[in-house]
DNA sequence: TAAGTGTATTATATTATTTAATACACTTAA
DNA sequence: TTAAGTGTATTAAATAATATAATACACTTA
């Protein structure tokens, strides 16, 4: 239940699910808002390791599937760093949105409900949402 | 990848997820679009589990969830029932929607978009697609 | 050369999932 | 009463995913 700063990058761990997806989903959001710059560094495993109490080989498979999403490079020797293409990062953006929403309305239409339901009900339970966003 | 009619039931499952958690899904499903009558029975425990080819435990935990949901009802000795309660069906698809809705819009602020790019993506993409629905 | 990178390997522990083999209480029909 | 069919509970075992631990190697920089 607690946050952790670990340079630009905050990770909120729990139990809920395997620790590299945490990690995964956490530095995917960061940069897909820009709360980690292009081309910034990234913590390195070890320290990161460190940080979060947890093996360097859990967080080492969260950052093989950031690269594998175009996310970050690794330089080696240096470090691992965000991508410095913006169009890398609006790309993986669209695509993870498009999975997501994919996935969102089969589950809506699993339980017989329409677009035109879904709509309705989002707009009347979280358009007027002010308090929504805790980060 | 097959499918497979069970009584009004029809399964379809594969080892992306755990087979408890299908089995429910499908279950819930069916009742949620009316696919299987209010107050109809059920297949056995035992039989959905030789007709799936599965353990009749692993069967067992999705009867058990169906019951916590409200969907479900055991009769003693004589079987597993769907509810004959429509309101009952009503208030389990308006919960559920309303969790995938949260965990949907949660992800979607995890990429940094709003619900206006949400709707506007969907309606693009979404609207004009007569083939979608293959179950 | 030394320290810090990412990476790879091997072993072990833990947990979730699934199967297997029984057993019991209850209901219904022969 | 009996037999078959219900849901349910228990115990054991196998498998896979997850995570930790302890090393080791190649590369880069100061």
């Amino acid at each position: 239940m607690e946050k952790q700063q670990v340079g630009s990058l905050r990770f909120q761990i729990d139990f809920s699910q395997p620790l590299h997806e945490q990690i995964l989903d956490q530095v995917r959001s960061a940069i897909a808002k820009g709360e980690i710059g292009l081309g910034e560094k990234m913590p390195s495993v070890r320290e990161l390791a460190q940080e979060l109490r947890m093996n360097p080989n859990t967080v080492m498979r969260a950052y093989q599937e950031l690269e594998r999403d175009g996310l970050t490079e690794k330089r080696r020797g240096q470090g691992t760093f965000v991508t410095s293409s913006p169009e890398r990062v609006q790309v993986f953006r669209t695509d993870l949105a498009a999975k997501y929403i994919d996935a969102f309305l089969a589950q809506m239409s699993s339980l017989g409900l329409t677009w035109t339901d879904v709509k309705a009900y989002i707009q009347q339970n979280h358009t007027s949402d002010k308090g929504g966003d805790r980060s």
